[in-house]
DNA sequence: TTTAGCACTCAATCGTTTTGAGTGCTAAAA
DNA sequence: TTTTAGCACTCAAAACGATTGAGTGCTAAA
């Protein structure tokens, strides 16, 4: 592939990333560098062709670019897109909002995302790896319930109602928070689960049931944490996509916006760092001419989860990556104020 | 309007809600108690048109339902529609399956709704008046924190943390707690609003911060209870009617759905017990050709939300809302299960 | 190696014709 | 007075054919 040729697959690409229509020689020639004529063009293109790198609808159409195009141009033709200043002052902006929640971060980070591609995006919820309890302690609220809070070490406090089977002295609610944070903190919160609730040795049969109600509590803890949602905005920006028009097309998108599983699968198997997943690279059957662009998002240097952009195949990679770049770690550092 | 027209008028409704095309004189003739020659019908659908009941797409199609037709079934003509027995018994177990949250029973009944009727439902969260304190706890946490759990005279419980902004020794956590018990127990808890906290008179600038960030506590419960959050599902389902084969009527309504000011304007209007609109009467600007059926459901005989579905004018009036009243009533009889 | 020129291709557009479902009206039958 | 058979009429939708024009591939000269 010589210097000319990918002069022109560029063309093409950038071209039909503008229009989504085919692109025809003259439309070229005499813009993007290529001083030569139509017909010079044409045989570049017939050759380019041949090598697989754009395609022709039918006989009297300008070409597309292929699906091995857009791998290439990706690869080694796409230059780095400029982040305008509003793009950058909104991406700082709306991530820099205190937020509370989590989930409220997440939100905003996909909002962005899409509004500024006008594509879908997703966010997965971070895995935070190893996390520790940190102290517990149980609260009277009454006769028949109590309320268990635990305190992790990241600061995050998780609260669980416990029903209580028997009634309990108020020196119990002591001992109880004594014997949980004599045996627990410290401790990993995946040695507690659902799986398996180790036997501690209990004096009464009271005992054993207030405490593995407890325990059950702590095992929910794990599950929860092991459930990780991933978030959807933007779906509606398929509907400015020209590739779109076609209502059976629109509805299997959509469909597949809520499945949680197709999501968790599309997340899954994105590399670290910036991924892009072109046509046929992207892991899911019964969705066609779709590229999806993903970046893990680090929290201390580690990847703990993922945000992305899914697109048609001639989605503009170049907008699209920087962007997902820039909010990415924007959304790491963001993180990590949330969580101290 | 005699008899035989109410009757033509009927199946000329029942045959348009199956089939969503023009009916002619000759596809009723026969049957729905109709004999007499497609010509007589002929006559009468003349006749049903000048009243304004049906109406004529072009002149040699057949004839379909005006709105005003679609009122005077609802009114007048709409027959009962049997539940089958897997309709009750997918309700009655679906919605008695244990739930611990208010939103999954919520987005639970939505769920079945849409799935019986094949039509978007939406579900407005409860408007539980008049809650009140019951108790009041503030724990230790740790120097910085502390958090504060409000039961409620529902045995709901709440809890906030706050950040303290200088150090309490282990009595203070008492004092406050007891504080707050005298002043606040059994009172109705919008007493306590951000618009306005009271200033009970405090004996340290350290006391006051501490007790002032509570009452933001506070104010919390009574804001976060006012939001009325509506749950939408199925709206992949408009997918399935014939009327929105039109990508730019897909956009318009799934664009509706996500704006919860427009859905709470549309929950809010309908009248207690069963309601439906038909077209023109449904409060919504820039949507067309929509009926919605809501129904309120009943805590205690109040009623305290609003279910209801969404569809095309020529929806399935008699099926969705026998749907809709035996879901609603069993969301209520569920919802008081969940409070106790 | 490049390019002007020309024949060729084919989707898309436009206009015309055909088709058939369904009506309205009329005049005879009930 | 009401019903109905019969027939002329209407019009959207389908089928067909002709036209257009953007864009190509190839060839022969620059």
């Amino acid at each position: 592939m010589d210097d000319r040729k990918q002069l022109i697959l560029r063309a093409i690409i950038r071209e039909y990333i503008g229009k989504v229509e085919p692109v025809s020689s003259k439309n070229i020639t005499g813009r993007y560098g290529l001083d030569v004529s139509s017909a010079t063009v044409r045989n570049e293109m017939s050759c380019l062709e041949r090598m697989g790198y754009i395609e022709q609808p039918h006989t009297s159409a300008g070409r597309i670019p292929s699906e091995m195009g857009y791998r290439y141009y990706v690869d080694y033709l796409m230059e780095k897109y400029r982040l305008a200043i509003r793009e950058k002052q909104a991406i700082e902006n709306r991530l820099d909002e205190r937020v509370d929640k989590l989930e409220s971060l997440l939100q905003k980070a996909g909002e962005i995302l899409s509004e500024l591609t006008n594509y879908p995006s997703i966010v997965s919820e971070p895995t935070m790896t190893q996390k520790r309890y940190r102290h517990f302690k149980l609260v009277e609220i009454n006769d028949t319930m109590a309320l268990l809070v635990i305190v992790l070490d990241d600061s995050s406090i998780k609260n669980y109602q416990i029903n209580l089977v028997g009634r309990l002295k108020e020196e119990d609610y002591k001992t109880i928070s004594n014997i949980l944070n004599d045996r627990l903190a410290g401790q990993d919160i995946s040695g507690i689960n659902s799986g398996m609730l180790p036997d501690w040795g209990y004096q009464s049969l009271n005992d054993k049931l207030v405490m593995e109600d407890i325990l059950r509590a702590l095992a929910n803890v794990v599950d929860q944490d092991n459930v990780h949602n991933i978030h959807i905005s933007g779906t509606l920006n398929i509907f400015n996509q020209p590739e779109f028009k076609d209502i059976e097309k629109v509805r299997g998108l959509l469909n597949f916006f809520e499945q949680q599983k197709s999501l968790q699968k599309l997340v899954e198997s994105g590399r670290e760092g910036i991924s892009y997943r072109i046509g046929e690279e992207v892991p899911l059957d019964n969705l066609e001419g779709l590229s999806v662009i993903t970046s893990t998002y680090c929290v201390n240097g580690k990847p703990v989860g993922t945000i992305g952009v899914i697109g048609p195949t001639r989605m503009d990679y170049s907008k699209s990556s920087t962007l997902l770049e820039k909010i990415s770690e924007n959304l790491g550092i963001s993180l990590i104020r949330l969580m101290k």
